[in-house]
DNA sequence: AAGAACCGCAACCGCTGGCTT
DNA sequence: CAAGCCAGCGGTTGCGGTTCT
C-alpha cells in the first residue's frame, strides 16, 4: 500500500541553507529540472535535505527572476485588493504579482502592510453610512466603485477552479472575462486613494435599492451542491458601464459573527443563513440599526489584530472599497 | 556600552486534496 | 476501496539584525 516514506527525518539536514547547498540544488534544477519529484530530488543532487525543504528553497529563494526589496505602491494595491476580495490565500495573490512568492507576500503582510493599513483607519468624516430603517430587517448594500475599467481590483490573472470560487463566495461572470492585471491609472499612492476624501477614486456610493445588481443568474458559477456562489461577498464585474458592483446582503447578526469570528469556521453559518435566505427568510436580528462600516474603530482594529485569517479581514476590506 | 525589546524574514510544521498502490 | 504518500498551501516559529532604553 501507498509509497515509500519521502525521507528519513533522522538524517535530513534542517535549518539555514548554506550557499553551497544553495549552489547545488540550483545547478541540479538548472540542469535537470525538479522531474515533478521533489521527493528523490535531494539525493539526486547530492543534498541531505528534505524534498519538501528543497522545494521551498527553490521556490522562496533561489527561482530565477525572483524579486527581492520593498514593494511598491502598484503591489501593496493589489495585495489589499486582492486580499479584500480572497482573504489570505497567498498563493494566488503572488500569481498576480510576478517576481514575487506567497511566502514573501504573507510576511510582508503579517510585518508591514496589516500595519499600515491599521494606521490609515482613521474616522473620515466624508466616508457616508447610511443605515437601514429599523423596520427592516435586511440591508441591501451595492457599492458602486467607478474604477476605472483596466483596474487590476479583484480581479485574479486565471480563472479559479470551481473549488476556490465556492470556497471563497465569489462570484465570477464566465462571459467576457478579462482577467489580466492591467496598470494601474491612478497617480495616487495606496493609502491617499483608499482615503475617500482625497482620492481620485470616486467616493463610494451606498445605495439602497436592488437596482444595480445584474446578475446573470445563467452564468453564474455554481457550487458543489448547485447553489450559486454566497451572496454576502458577490463581486460582479460589468463591462458595459465599466463598473464594479458589489452586492451584500447581511443581517447585523450574520455580520457581527462572520467578522469575529476570523475563521473558516464561520462559513457554515453563513451557508446557513444563506439557506434560510433563499427560503426567503432572512434571518434574525436584534441588533438593527448599524451596518457593516458603522462598527467603532477600535473594534475594526481589535479584529483585524486578532485574526489571522484574513476571512474577517476580508469582509471588512470588502467594505473600505 | 549593554541588555531588552522589537522587527523582518527564512524555514519549519501541520493540514488538505489528489493521487498511487 | 482503503491505506498511505505527495505537492502545495497557510500558519507559526526561530533567529539574526536593528532600535530602544
Amino acid at each position: 500500500m501507498g509509497r515509500a516514506p519521502c525521507c528519513d527525518k533522522a538524517i535530513v539536514k534542517k535549518g539555514p541553507w548554506s550557499p553551497e547547498e544553495d549552489s547545488k540544488l540550483k545547478e541540479y534544477i538548472e540542469k535537470y529540472g525538479t522531474g515533478g519529484n521533489w521527493i528523490a530530488l535531494p539525493q539526486k543532487a547530492g543534498l541531505k535535505r528534505c524534498g519538501k525543504s528543497c522545494r521551498l528553497r527553490w521556490l522562496n529563494y533561489l527561482r530565477p527572476n525572483l524579486k527581492h526589496g520593498e514593494f511598491s505602491d502598484e503591489e501593496d494595491r493589489i495585495i489589499l485588493a486582492l486580499f479584500a476580495s480572497i482573504g489570505s490565500r497567498w498563493s494566488i495573490i503572488a500569481a498576480q504579482l510576478p517576481g514575487r512568492t506567497d511566502n514573501d507576500i504573507k510576511n510582508y503582510w503579517n510585518t508591514k502592510l496589516k500595519k499600515k493599513l491599521m494606521g490609515m483607519m482613521i474616522p473620515n468624516p466624508n466616508h457616508r453610512i447610511i443605515k437601514p430603517s429599523p423596520s427592516s430587517q435586511t440591508f441591501p448594500v451595492a457599492v458602486n466603485l467607478n474604477y476605472h475599467q483596466n483596474s487590476p481590483l479583484f480581479f485574479p490573472s486565471q480563472p479559479l477552479s470551481s473549488s476556490l470560487l465556492y470556497r471563497d463566495n465569489i462570484y465570477y461572470p464566465s462571459s467576457n472575462y478579462t482577467p489580466n492585471v492591467a496598470p494601474i491609472t491612478t497617480k495616487s499612492s495606496l493609502f491617499t486613494s483608499l482615503d475617500f476624501s482625497s482620492s481620485p477614486v470616486p467616493t463610494p456610493t451606498l445605495l439602497t435599492d436592488n437596482s444595480s445588481y445584474r446578475a446573470d443568474p445563467s452564468s453564474m458559477f455554481q457550487t458543489h451542491e448547485g447553489n450559486v456562489a454566497n451572496p454576502l461577498h458577490m463581486q460582479q464585474y460589468d463591462n458595459d458601464s465599466s463598473q464594479m458592483i458589489i452586492k451584500k446582503e447581511r443581517t447585523d447578526h450574520q455580520l457581527q459573527s462572520f467578522l469575529s469570528s476570523g475563521s473558516e469556521e464561520s462559513y457554515p453559518q453563513i451557508n446557513q443563513w444563506e439557506d434560510k435566505r433563499n427560503d426567503g427568510y432572512y434571518g434574525e436580528s436584534n441588533n438593527v440599526g448599524s451596518s457593516a462600516i458603522d462598527y467603532d474603530l477600535e473594534e475594526v482594529k481589535r479584529l483585524i489584530g486578532s485574526s489571522n485569517s484574513g476571512c474577517g479581514n476580508s469582509n471588512f476590506l470588502s467594505s473600505l472599497f
